[in-house]
DNA sequence: TATGAATGAGGCTTCATTCAT
DNA sequence: AATGAATGAAGCCTCATTCAT
């Protein structure tokens, strides 16, 4: 009763975020009408145009919030003292774990990223979120624990996947255990390791 | 007289697949409607329904002819009698250097694949060209030269960080040098040698 | 005390009022949706509704206020003692210069009263403010010294070419100084007079 | 069964511009539906913007032809042997009467010409229909029968007194007789001769 | 009085597909 | 084989109006 006053306005806001993810990531972006979204969201299809100016910018908003999200449990665990290798396992299974667990969010992920919609200059918006990572490897390289790489190459070699296998869980294609995940982070390390 | 049979009916079937390929690549699916594809094709939209039966099957035999493609490209030169890890650098370089070479290809094979029409079964149809890669990967095993991995895990691990490597290349993301292809090349090998 | 009982509501329909009447003038009818009135005026939306039935009275109520308005103008200085040819000077003279002098009145006036929206039954609304000037019209042909016309013709070969003249002046069609005003206000009376 | 190669082509679009002459005439730009027409005109609705780019450019194009249209029989029997009075008078009768004859197109040229979507610069489209008229006033002014005065203003005293006159007309605010008509074309004379 | 979130009907436009020629 | 006019369902978005607060 404290803080009631106005509940219905972000929810209604995060409830349209939400089933645009589902409906997105079952049936892609064109096979979504707002219609859809509303009806699903249980609200008017105005009132989406109210929250966002359109649906491009709902779709950039959604990739925006699971993207950060997703990097914020990324970074989590992630700690200065260990050693390199640590790290990067950390980091690696962080990433794997977060895609396993968030089918939806990474079958939206790949499909934005991959669509023609996607402008890459968007990344500079997780500059801040990115920055730790880069470092690390910068670093790596500096100490002589990692190849000397460019961040992306090195990143495409062993982040990127993670993000890959994840999805191919997701799909069927490969049924990931504990097993095979420790397995793949190992030779993912491998692939980077000086 | 002998090859002048049917002069203009192959040429129109290939340069609407061409035509296809190019739009799709740069505007992708949806943005690409048949007239536009006839239009620049320069022929009239009721001939495409005479060569495929609709906007989905047209789209489905483009992959197929550009996944066929790459697939013999990349089999060049591949040859039994070369040690494991020549076998390999010439997959992985062969690779690369198609997805290089051929941008709409693959921004049009990357945006097919993560979309939602695309069915996994359909890698079915490519039995018989990967057939050689597969058999390369468990005979690796078999030999202790390769990591123990399911192959599907193991070609994430390598093959796949080629196209994604050569993918961002195309967008601007990375500059590749020849350098640092052979330096992912070896980085990739790392990963799945035993 | 005596005059600050009701500080803030007549400015507040004064308020939409004038900013309906600027944003009408400029974008018309159904390019100006409530909400920007509402925005522009420094109110919230739903408050229109408490002074105006809905939009249509809001833009008669403008109308008929700006009309009322400007008749009273041109009525100005108009006095019986002076000869008809200085009577219809003066109401000339006044009728283009108000319309100069509001430009976003006069473009109102003219989208208004040829809008499907007008009809003409509402220039019963203005039947004292016109009286005058028909008057004496009608007493100008009884005195031999206006020629034999139905009121509304002789206005229209007048008076109305005043306020088309101006209409032009406005959009930038013409330029009208002192002596092109003075001139035309001559050739309107030629044109009317026995 | 000669010239009956493609009929419905060309009586396609004619009948959806006469569709929309009518219908815009009788409701206005914005309560006229796509859908109205294309139902009213027999079509798709489809099939309008084979045609048009859009609703802009199908009324833009309905203006044009109508104004041309009205050039055309404005400019009949107009003849440089005859007198200045005499060459005035055919201009405003047939002026009068093509609006007399022509109510929608009256209406819709009204409508039109006082919305927010006219461009004052689309009227150098009718250059070379004005010319004559323009000419007319020129040569006039020299040989010292007209007023000195610049063409807008001698023509808005004269010719369109005349279509106002049959747009009050239309309305039923006045009625025109063939006597009213005369004495006010004589009227209008004596407005712009010197 | 006042707010502005919410509604939902309705408008313009696109486009895969068909079919008469 | 080939054309391209024609269809009409469906999508995105706007906006006058209402109503809970």
């Amino acid at each position: 009763m404290t803080r009631a006053a106005k509940p219905k306005i972000p929810d209604k806001r995060a409830a349209i975020l939400e089933t645009t993810l589902g409906l997105l990531s079952e049936r892609g972006f064109h096979d979504t009408p707002m219609s859809m979204i509303a009806r699903q969201a249980g609200v008017s299809t105005g009132i989406i145009y109210h929250y966002f100016s359109g649906k491009e910018e709902l779709i950039y908003e959604l990739y925006r919030e699971i993207k950060l999200r997703m990097l914020h449990v990324v970074a989590e665990g992630f700690c200065d003292q260990t050693s390199y290798r640590e790290r990067f396992l950390v980091l690696w299974r962080n990433l794997i774990q977060y895609h396993i667990d968030h089918p939806r969010e990474t079958v939206f992920l790949e499909q934005f990223e991959n669509s023609p919609y996607y402008k890459p200059d968007w990344q500079a918006a997780f500059a801040d979120e990115m920055a730790p990572f880069i470092a690390f490897f910068l670093r790596g390289v500096q100490d002589g624990v990692l190849k000397d790489l460019p961040f992306e190459v090195a990143a495409e070699l062993s982040f990127m996947v993670a993000v890959s296998l994840a999805k191919r869980h997701i799909r069927g294609a490969i049924r990931l255990t504990d097993e095979l995940i420790e397995a793949a982070a190992n030779a993912s390390w491998d692939a980077v390791h000086g």
